[in-house]
DNA sequence: AATTTTTCTGTAAACGATTACAACCCAAAT
DNA sequence: ATTTGGGTTGTAATCGTTTACAGAAAAATT
């Protein structure tokens, strides 16, 4: 690896006029100018990133935590963050913790380490304990689509327990009263708020709570789709459900399928997100849709505010619009 | 920030040996030990990456660069090398370049310089010149699922031609003897690949190639959309299709439901890839399967084989398994 | 008791950049 | 002729670690 000694050597100058030049610094003769960036261009050199983080203390890069990188919802969130990344010349770290929240603490204690200068997370933890391990940190961190347990993040989200009242609206305009849900994990923070929607949309609507219409699962394909299997079996099943989001719906939709009702004839589905899928399956799916670029790229801007050094006392609550898709997996009772 | 000389101060003794307590080395008393690890601990200190990867040229990240993380078929692949990475105590940098050469040739430079230790890439430029500054970079490179044009890198790939191979001779027992092709673009290696797979698999059967059989498009969902649309309007449309990746055959399918024809009644379709949602979706898609976390692991494998220092002088190649997996979008003429 | 070996600890030099400071040159102003 | 001041360059300190080397103390060997 050349290093910009070497340059400064062929060069016949000293170190701190090839820095000068490769910063782009004034006061540097601007024949030698042309002449040191030929050598460097010459001999391949590139200035150590490590080396140049040390004495700066900036590293130009930031993180991006995500619970389950196989969700289309956080791909697209994270292409969000890329792009304005992107323009800030910032590279990000994609980590993917599975849900699993020791994996998640790891991460976190890594990217410190690494000298990462923000953080944007989803948290798979929710306790305070695990929360700390974020405040303790001295970068800016963003949360997204999660409450804030700790009041010192910013963050970005949707109102899901609004998002949820539309899609129980639909139903109930529709004519379903006997509506289920299939519920994401109420652990973390997306899967209380859109059950607290459900409960609280459903009372609104003057329709009795009953327990038997409310399952729970993880949020992936097959916890919709073990969640679904539950309802299917009840002596009076739901007309309609409402799954925490598209990847459930679409496996509820599988295990309706696979009891050979139809969709939206025998029961109408909603789900949560909007992922692309939701528009390319069959039938298209109802969704709540939330901006997943946007908000990627948002969080990413809030946390560029705090990283450049701005001072904002207070922690900020970005709250996104969201709005009802219709599409075919809903019909009239 | 407390540094290891802050440490150091308040245990009173030099900041080599908290250094040698904090990296576990021997030689050092073990009462005293005990001592700076419960400083350390009360002070909360991590040590510095940047400034250790300095001194030991070592930064214990590598970095996958993908093309698409919306293809679900990336995602997958990046769990695999997450998985090994994390064997290694390595974070990885997932670049996503959404097929822009120029993104993915910025990225490499940038990850150079942050001195990444290896680089797992599906490269979308595919030129000579494209590729040689992968091969300028002194540390190791493997490419996944793509031929190497210079034969320096180690690579991880299915036969594309072979796997193109099993769906045109199911097409071909099935009765199907008009089959088209919604081919990803040639430009990139897989696209090129699966493209003489179709082209010679027809071929061996004794079927005329015929030109307006074939289309080509981006590898994305519209993609595949727009061809198909285009072969929906010929005069005589195929009876079978074959799509070069899975998110392109769900593009297809929903241009075919567009035009009111049934899957697999009107026409039968295969993809490639075996994402989640060919099993989710419905109809359930025949698909060319290939190993997609096994490819990321086992790239990562490699990689670390020579991050570590081991020696191999010849580039690798490593072929995975394919097998067709028939769903529900294939019958018989 | 003298010597050798082992254990323990500290001093100081790296690693590769940036940057405060000083110094020099030269043109313009006094 | 002297001073002023901007442009240009170099010297050396610095960032926070690791580690070669040295030296002291303790243990083992002769």
């Amino acid at each position: 690896m050349t290093t910009i000694k070497d340059v400064a050597e062929k060069a016949g100058v000293s170190v701190a006029t090839v820095s000068r030049v490769i910063n782009n610094e004034k006061y540097v003769n601007e024949d030698l100018r042309r002449y040191v960036l030929k050598i460097v261009n010459d001999m391949g050199y590139q200035p150590d990133g490590i080396a140049r983080g040390l004495r700066t203390k900036s590293t130009n890069v930031i993180s991006l935590v995500i619970p389950d990188i196989n969700n289309p919802f956080y791909p697209e969130v994270a292409r969000g963050v890329q792009s304005v990344a992107d323009e800030y010349e910032y590279v990000v770290i994609l980590c993917n913790t599975d849900r699993v929240v020791q994996r998640e603490q790891k991460f976190v204690n890594i990217l410190n380490q690494q000298r990462v200068e923000g953080i944007i997370i989803n948290p798979s933890g929710s306790t305070r304990r695990e929360m700390n391990i974020l405040a303790r940190l001295n970068i800016p961190v963003v949360l997204i689509s999660s409450q804030n347990i700790l009041p010192n993040f910013d963050i970005v989200m949707v109102d899901n327990i609004q998002g949820v009242g539309l899609a129980i609206d639909h139903f109930y305009e529709l004519g379903h009263r006997r509506i289920g849900l299939v519920g994401g994990s109420r652990e973390v923070s997306s899967g209380e708020q859109r059950y607290q929607g459900y409960i609280q949309s459903i009372a609104r609507h003057g329709i009795p709570v009953e327990e038997e219409l409310i399952t729970e699962g993880k949020f992936d394909h097959n916890g919709g789709y073990e969640c679904m299997k539950r309802l299917l079996k009840l002596k009076n099943r739901p007309t309609a459900v409402f799954a925490a989001n598209d990847i459930m719906a679409i496996g509820a939709v599988s295990a309706i399928y696979e009891t050979g009702l139809k969709i939206p004839d025998d029961i109408s589905i909603i789900g949560f997100d909007d992922i692309a899928y939701s528009r390319m399956m069959y039938p298209k799916l109802t969704t709540v849709s939330q901006p997943k670029f946007e908000m990627g790229a948002i969080a990413t801007q809030m946390l560029f505010e705090r990283v450049t050094g701005q001072e904002i006392p207070n922690p900020r609550r970005k709250i996104l619009d969201h709005s009802l898709v219709i599409r075919d997996t809903t019909q009239r009772i």
